[in-house]
DNA sequence: GTCTATATTGCGATAGAC
DNA sequence: GTCTATCGCAATATAGAC
């Protein structure tokens, strides 16, 4: 195996086990024989388990920046909300684990939240304002109407959905087939909330 | 010290170390020695670390079940939907270990979610489910509506924003003070977007 | 680069003295 | 009821053979 290969599966193997028993629930003992391999082997490739733990987080938030990209859209401030919204669900579906980790380091966080977590969601948030001030600025908002506490209603609808999944699989059809009624019934809350 | 005594300071000292740190990240050495008693006193009272950890998180979930008491009140479901938000706010206030232990447990449930925390969560998200077709057979919400997908929308506004408390602190202004005014724009936002 | 073996530290739990 | 002492085991990390 090479020395890429090796560093790649020992992210990809680390990735479910940390998301769903946190870092302090894994042991390297663990990592290293789901992976097939000696666990001297995570000191060798990354330093440690807490290095490789940083390694597991920093491609997991690193997807959150596409977030930046719907600011330059040619759409409206509403369309750009719904694309927000829309994103949010295709990259939870593409990547199950990011949630985990997003919450885990929100109530449990380790020396990683300061430098990796906390930049990329406040990216996220500051995007979503300035998405706002535009609508705000072209009258498509009620005035009156707090961006950030505005804001964090949408990113809370879409995101607690998510988080409530262990909770609701049974009183709640999860199929991503069902996905697209969910982000219209969202987006029609949101949008007869906000609007003028 | 009393018996009683001993099992509550061990308690009041597990709840903000297992809240902050997960059940995995707390040693019983280090309970132990913040509740100023021997390491061999958790076994004595609970049975072991992950006892007390049971009998913190049955304390903590219980106060969920006031929310039971908003069914009955003499109000239109709108105004329960706000007494909803309110009373979550004021709980969050009283115990700011609750949100940890809720999040903690929803992404890296430990034995206890199941039998503490999920049926917890589920008598919530059934009273505002019939909050909600009170509200409906009224005529006071729209058709159209999914009352799950909905009320996971309202849980969610009030509940992300104190999630993120550890992102949002140098952005918004997280004082008590200001609760009574997120509480209307969350209840503006939610009433508009599905009164008819 | 990958292994074994081990150093070192910490863990949870408990036996037994008082 | 509270303590000390310790058991047995698991943790992370690394030295050194190959």
């Amino acid at each position: 195996m090479s020395d890429n290969d090796c560093r790649v599966t020992l992210m990809a193997v680390a990735t479910p086990l940390f998301a769903e028993k946190g870092f302090h629930g894994v042991s390297v003992r663990e990592l290293a024989k789901a992976a097939g391999m000696n666990l001297s082997m995570i000191s060798y490739y990354f330093g440690g388990k807490e290095a490789l733990y940083a390694a597991v987080l920093s491609q997991q938030f690193a997807t959150l920046g596409q977030v930046t990209d719907i600011k330059a859209l040619a759409m409206d401030p509403l369309g750009k909300f719904e694309r927000y919204i829309r994103s949010t669900v295709e990259r939870y579906r593409k990547n199950p684990y990011l949630l985990r980790f997003y919450t885990s380091e929100l109530t449990n966080p380790t020396p990683s939240f300061q430098l990796i977590v906390k930049p990329a969601i406040r990216e996220v948030l500051v995007v979503l304002q300035e998405i706002f001030n535009e609508g705000l600025a072209a009258g498509q908002f009620r005035q009156g109407l707090d961006p950030m506490d505005t804001i964090l209603a949408l990113a809370g609808m879409i995101n607690f959905y998510f988080l409530l999944e262990p909770v609701t699989q049974e009183m709640v059809n999860h199929a991503p087939q069902r996905d697209e009624v969910l982000v219209n019934h969202l987006m029609d809350i949101f949008t007869r909330g906000v609007a003028v």
